[in-house]
Formats: structure tokens, C-alpha cells, sequence
DNA sequence: GACGGTATATCGTCAGCCGATATAATGCAC
DNA sequence: GTGCATTATATCGGCTGACGATATACCGTC
């Protein structure tokens, strides 16, 4: 059990991120770069305004590595020490399918509730 | 990488699951819960209608194991051999602050790339 | 010249997703 | 009444990726 104190703790108001691992560091990122080229710690202070989540310095640089491998994104040139990313067409693409269908399901589950999950 | 041969293909409609581990199966689970108790099985039939995400067998009963350890959904009294599950209060008000938070994030991505990301 | 903020990179650890596999009850076709 | 697909749950091994720690270095200012 790595687990040290947490196993009982609902107390919790289960921001974005609260369950278990989030996992939403390549759509968090992506849609920062969809308001324009930004480098890797001007993501972090935007994802963190934009999602009230930080995200570790280790899950930013390697997932930036990740998207730019898959095509999602591209470097600019580095001006000074800041490497700056943009979305390409294709991350663009992708980002609207995924945040589609991430809204719907969102939607989805709060009509849902809504109507009344304690019923039955 | 499990992807086979995919760097460069924008024609994949990227369904939730296409951005590395999607990771969203505790969503998903309570998402689908939020509808009325259900059983594994018949979660993975709901999930899949839902949200077009088929969700491994493993994946599915480890997060039960841990969402029921964490207050989240409760086991209510098998009948046969099946074992449903139920949202708990506690889980319908994490799950409705989650769903808010992911919609909001998905709405300012969405509303980021109307506004055009390939101007500047 | 020390301190704090900006900025990027890498490493070890570990949570958790996934596919494979096992098991068994049910339904139905024949 | 046997055979087979479907329903249903459970567990294991492998691997991806999230995270915190750590390292490095530049900058402004005090």
C-alpha cells in the first residue's frame, strides 16, 4: 500500500484532477496552445487560470515531447532560453474531436444527475 | 507505442481515448452510474453506447475495487450473479463538480480554437 | 552576491490502464 | 441434451505515463 493517508477521505471538493489521476495533461495542454503559441512554463501558469490544475514540471516537458512525436504540435524557434509550441492543423483536428466528445459525455452525466440518480 | 501507424493521419475522428490513456474510466463509471445502479457488465454495454469507449475487463472491476474504497459508489446485494453498483451521495456531488470542471475546460478549448489558433 | 522568480530537462517511483486468461452460469439452437 | 455464444466477474503481467525530486541556468533587484 503506497496509499499513506488517503484511502477514507471524501471530504474533498473534486476539482479536475481528484479522480485518482486526471490524465488530461495532452488535452490541458493542447487547449492552452489553441489560444496561441505558448512555451512550457507560460503552459503551466495558464493551465493553472484555465483548469485551477499544475501540472508537474516531469508531466509537461514529457508530454510536450510526446505530442510533438505524434504530430499534435511543433517547436518554434527558441528566442531566448523559452522553447515556444504551437498546435498544428492536425492537433487542432484532433483537439476539437476530443473536446467534443468530452463535453458530450460531460453533458451526458449531468443530465443525469439531474434527473435524479437517487430515484429508482 | 500502441499505435501502429498513425504520426501523420488527421482522418482518425478521435473519439475520448484517442490522447494517450483517455484515464477518464472513474468518470466514465460514475458518469454512466449517474443513470441508475448497473452491474459491470452492463456498465461496459452503457459505456460504450455512451461514450464509444469499450472499457478493458481489468480496467473496469479494479475501478470499481478502487471507487467503491473510495466512498464513491457502494455494492448493493447481488441478486444472481451479478454484483451492481450504486452512486453514492458523496460520489454524485464529486461527480458533478468533476463534469462542471471538464465541461468548463472543454468549452474554453472549444471556444480557443473557433477564435482561431492559427492567426497570430 | 544572495535571493526569488523564470525556464527547461531528466530520473526514479508508482498508479493505474490494458489485454490475456480463467472460470462459470445462462440461453438457445439444433 | 449437447454445443456454442453470450453474459458475467476476477486476476495477473506488462507497460505507459503522471508525479515529485532534483539539477541547471538565466534574470532582476535588493
Amino acid at each position: 500500500m503506497a496509499r499513506p493517508a488517503k484511502t477514507t477521505e471524501p471530504a474533498a471538493p473534486a476539482p479536475l484532477g481528484s479522480f485518482g489521476r486526471y490524465a488530461g495533461p495532452a488535452t490541458l495542454i493542447m487547449s492552452s496552445l489553441a489560444g496561441g503559441a505558448k512555451h512550457g512554463y507560460a503552459l503551466t501558469k495558464d493551465i493553472e487560470a484555465l483548469a485551477g490544475v499544475r501540472l508537474a514540471p516531469g508531466t509537461l516537458y514529457e508530454a510536450l515531447a510526446r505530442l510533438e512525436g505524434q504530430g499534435f504540435i511543433e517547436a518554434l524557434a527558441s528566442e531566448d532560453r523559452r522553447r515556444p509550441y504551437r498546435l498544428t492543423a492536425v492537433g487542432a483536428t484532433a483537439l476539437r474531436a476530443h473536446l467534443d466528445a468530452q463535453r458530450q459525455v460531460a453533458d451526458e452525466g449531468l443530465r443525469r444527475l439531474d434527473a435524479g440518480w437517487a430515484s429508482a
